[in-house]
RNA sequence: GCCGGAGUGGCGGAAUUGGUAGACGCAAGGGACUUAAAAUCCCUCGGGACUUAGUCCCGUAUCGGUUCGAGUCCGAUCUUCGGCACCA
């Protein structure tokens, strides 16, 4: 132990004499002192002038977990660099920072510890927060947002009370997960193989009444306004429209014989209405309560509703009768009819629909074919018996006077037919279903309902917002919602009638909380105030004689919105971004602000991953119990599986906090966006971090020994005309750095191409040679230059190498360096010549030469005329400034 | 099954509107410096052939097509990763 201090202080002292210790980069100390010069100065506030452009750069919030990972990590330093360029850029740009609060792993850390969801969730956001700051994120903190305040969970209460008012929230009982040992509600990935997580009880469901949001109201418009989402990935908006599911058909009714009754069925095929040869109902349908007498087998074909495994069915006895050529055919009950989109009930045509054949098989029904494909060779065999449906488009068959007629033809007149003689409509289905937002938990925000035996449901005033979580609960984890148990929370007066009441004990789902915070960060910190943007009546047409004073409408909301730039993981495509765009439209027509559409662009980044390995006898191991591919524990061989997202569970995961500690804050940030460009996943490499860092020391040393030469030389204009080619190429790379550095941020966000292009300057600079004033001076500006460029990827070092270069002000101040195109131009291009195709010879040759003159140049090439002389040239095309390929006569 | 991506060196990844395939980095090999190592710096680095220091051939998942020219466009196939999945 001893021998090894001695060793160490040894080798600082020697390293020291060497090269100079203050010379060393040390990114701890340089890191630091930047994060508190940010911080101290509040540079990264946004402008409150709403004159200047603006730029709303905004990354999905975390829930604080306890910890940030590495997926946090790539989502931020991304949506930092894009912030930090937009504001060099001369941009007013709004990049703030919240916290997704609420939610249950709050909630079983106190059923495990004991500790109050609120005290681990506070506790929590102190310790991520500092990891934040610590990567170097340019944040607005001013307007952090913790949705588990009662300052931002009291704008959930009032927009809920919005919704009920306009009939866009409302009451209907669904099911739930229950757990009848815990007597508890279970959320769905509290269900582990059909059984509860804590005590493994099966779980069963129950029917509640819950609240639900309209959603459906804006089906359409929300299908509609994909079509505006130009500025997101084109697969995230067809998940969108896959998950809204919007499908055209008609209604028909049929009449069941002899009940009186009627079944409406909806189908998208009304070109097969002839090919019906029985009905299916949904086990819930109304109607099929009513057919059927054997309650018994009726509940076992419900029990197996939704199992996508087998088709299961019941005939009812009853027939209907097909109102289009008035077959009577059998009803039935079957197990995979949804009651939850179109009517409930189906039409079945075994012969074009693979799960009605299916069924017609297993219970021997027949098979009627009305469409044969227009492909004769694809005919049915003359057997008649299909092998499967035929679902495909074709002239229809055995149709009375629709025979003969093309599927999509026959599709629009059997429908005008079924219209037109009152046997149906024309209707339009959606997949999507309003959305549930009630959950039996207590860490989320309290819906703002009372219930009143006398008055029923009462929502609470506006004037008595925020209703307050109580703080006089216990977690056990059993018995249902912590709240029932508060008395103080439970009773209440009836805001109508004063009579005793009892408050409703369900909390909203999270996503509520995500579905609106981008709208909250407009404000500034415990600014919120949705209710002073709704349009005020005009006092006085006129402005006053000592200038209005009063608020515009809509300001400063409809200023930043809507978000210019989101970014964050693929796994919200669906629910989180059509929640928002819900939202949106719903508090656009509340009058609180203008636009529909939340996200202009989004970026959805790709995950980060990292090679696993697993031992056969202990699992998968960290890396460190592994050494030469042997398993330290049993020194057996270890696999090394395939590079997979980081995780937990299969030991892949980076500690930030550890690489940071190690390389620093900029090194990792430069290593997660040089590996890949930024929706594609990234490969972890320890090896590839050690060459960012190697990256940032070189150019830390190529300023370092440079400084006092450096310094001396001023910003006067150099002649290009009278400089040394060394120098002249050393500026034209910088100008040419400059243009591709920014035309790789401004196209596709692709920082990897432009850091390259970074790394292409840096070793340009440290292979020139300055002789005099000139070449000092030259190189001073492609250093300012690169370090410019750099900073948005790395900006402490970026700061400190600013600054050592003798500049007053910080980087973050200044402007985006802009090129010039004359001086980015070669004077030299490398001209290719191509005989047929191939690459026979490479020419330098001036810049800027006509086509006729290139031409001749190459035809006299020696080479080229050796290669021409075996054939006579047949044609000659020109690439202006890159080749030449000559085309000859084969022979 | 349906919808949407992706297949390029040993590896991560580059390649404007079709116009030199492999930028930049990692790994590997060689060299310089050093008593030595680390660090640093320099060189080589898709495969093959030959009459070996220059030249030729092959090469972007596979097969075919369009073109003077295809990683890029078109058609088919294979592999792979996502999402949805009895939505009538």
């Amino acid at each position: 132990m001893l021998s090894a201090i001695c060793y160490n202080s040894f080798t600082i002292f020697f390293m020291a004499e060497v090269i100079g210790l203050e010379e060393r980069y040390d990114p701890q100390g340089i890191e630091l002192k930047w994060q508190q010069y940010w911080s101290e100065k509040k540079m990264f506030r946004s402008g409150s002038d709403i004159s200047k452009e603006k730029f709303y750069c905004l990354e999905m919030f975390p829930y604080p977990s306890g910890k940030i990972h590495m997926g946090h990590v790539r989502n931020y330093v991304i949506g930092d660099v894009i912030s930090r360029y937009k504001r060099m850029r001369g941009y007013n740009v709004l990049h703030p920072m919240g916290w997704d609060a609420f939610g249950m792993p709050a909630e079983n850390a106190a059923i495990k510890h004991g500790l109050h969801p609120a005290k681990w969730t506070y506790e929590n956001i102190e310790f991520m927060k500092v990891q934040l700051n610590r990567i170097g994120l340019s944040y607005d903190w001013d307007r952090e947002v913790t949705t588990c305040s009662p300052e931002y969970y009291k704008w959930n209460q009032w927009l809920f009370l919005r919704l009920l008012e306009k009939g866009l929230a409302y009451r209907k009982s669904s099911f739930v997960n229950w757990c009848t040992s815990c007597e508890t509600v279970l959320a769905n990935e509290q269900v582990i193989d059909g059984a509860c997580w804590r005590c493994d009880t099966s779980v069963v469901q129950k029917e509640l009444e819950q609240w639900f949001f309209r959603i459906t109201a804006y089906a359409e418009e929300l299908l509609q306004g994909c079509d505006e989402l130009t500025g997101w990935p084109d697969r995230v908006v067809a998940m969108q429209k896959n998950w809204i599911g919007r499908s055209e058909g008609v209604e028909v009714d049929f009449a069941i014989d002899g009940t009186g009754d009627k079944i409406r069925i909806f189908t998208t095929r009304p070109d097969t209405l002839f090919g019906v040869t029985f009905i299916c109902l949904a086990p819930n349908h109304q109607v099929a309560g009513r057919l059927v007498s054997d309650k018994s087998r009726l509940d076992s074909v419900k029990a197996l509703y939704g199992d996508a495994e087998h088709k299961e069915g019941l005939f009812t006895g009853h027939y209907a009768v097909n109102p289009l050529n008035s077959e009577r055919i059998p009803v039935y009950v079957a197990n995979f009819v949804l009651m939850e989109y179109g009517t409930g009930a189906i039409m079945s045509v075994p012969a074009h629909d693979q799960r009605d054949f299916e069924f017609a098989n297993k219970y021997n029904l027949p098979v009627k074919i009305v469409i044969t494909p227009e492909n004769p060779e694809l005919r049915t065999p003359s057997s008649g018996l299909l092998t499967e449906a035929y679902e495909d488009e074709g002239i229809l068959a055995d149709s009375g006077p629709f025979s003969g007629m093309k599927s999509n033809e026959a599709k629009k007149e059997i429908a005008r037919f079924v219209e037109k003689n009152g046997l149906g409509k024309l209707n339009i289905n959606y997949k999507i279903r309003d959305w549930g937002i009630s959950r039996q938990r207590y860490w989320g925000t309290p819906i703002p309902v009372i219930y009143c035996n006398r008055c029923g449901v009462v929502p609470v005033p506006d004037k008595d917002l925020p209703v307050i979580l109580p703080e006089d609960v216990h977690f056990t984890g059993r018995g249902g919602s912590p709240l029932l148990e508060s008395e103080r929370f439970l009773k209440v007066d009836c805001p109508k009638c004063k009579g005793p009441a009892r408050r409703e004990t369900d909390t909203m789902d999270t996503f509520v909380d995500s579905s609106w915070y981008f709208i909250a960060y407009c404000f500034g910190k415990n600014k919120i105030s949705l209710n002073s943007e709704l349009p005020k009546p005009a006092l006085n047409s006129q402005p006053s004689a000592l200038g209005s004073k009063l608020p515009t409408p809509n300001s400063e909301l409809n200023y930043w919105m809507p978000v210019d730039q989101y970014i964050g993981g693929i796994e919200h495509a669906v629910l989180h971004l059509l929640y928002s765009r819900f939202f949106m439209r719903a508090m656009r027509d509340f009058g609180i602000l203008g636009a529909s559409e939340p996200f202009r662009n989004l970026l959805t980044q790709g995950m980060v991953c990292k090679e696993t390995l697993k031992c056969p006898e202990h699992g998968w191991l960290l890396p460190d119990e592994a050494a030469n591919d042997k398993c330290m524990h049993c020194g057996q061989e270890v696999a090394r599986g395939r590079t997979e997202k980081m995780s937990k569970s299969k030991k892949n995961v980076i500690d930030p906090d550890e690489l940071i500690n190690k390389f620093g804050a900029d090194t990792i940030r430069l290593f997660s966006l040089f590996a890949a460009p930024p929706e594609k996943d990234l490969e972890w490499s320890d090896k590839g971090v050690e060459g960012a860092h190697r990256f940032l020391n070189r150019l830390w040393v190529l300023v370092s020994k440079n400084i006092d030469k450096g310094q001396e030389t001023g910003d006067k204009e150099l002649e290009r005309s009278k400089m040394h080619s060394g120098s002249i190429s050393l500026l034209r790379k910088t100008h040419q750095t400059i243009k591709k550095v920014t035309s790789d941020i401004e196209k596709e966000y692709h920082f990897n191409t432009a850091i390259a292009a970074l790394m292409e300057l840096a070793n340009e600079i440290s292979s020139f040679n300055p002789q005099d004033y000139e070449g000092w001076s030259v190189l001073r500006s492609a250093t300012g230059t690169a370090i410019l460029l750099l900073s948005p990827f790395s900006p402490h070092i970026s700061e400190e190498l600013w600054e050592m270069m003798g500049n007053k002000t910080s980087i973050s101040e200044q402007k985006w360096p802009a090129w010039d195109e004359e001086m980015a131009k070669e004077e030299e291009i490398e001209l290719v010549i191509q005989v047929n195709g191939k690459v026979r010879a490479k020419l330098m040759v001036p810049h800027g030469l006509s086509d006729d003159v290139i031409k001749e140049t190459a035809l006299e090439d020696p080479k080229i005329k050796s290669f021409c002389a075996e054939g006579s040239i047949r044609n000659v095309f020109v690439v202006r400034g890159r080749l030449v390929n000559i085309v000859l006569y084969s022979r």
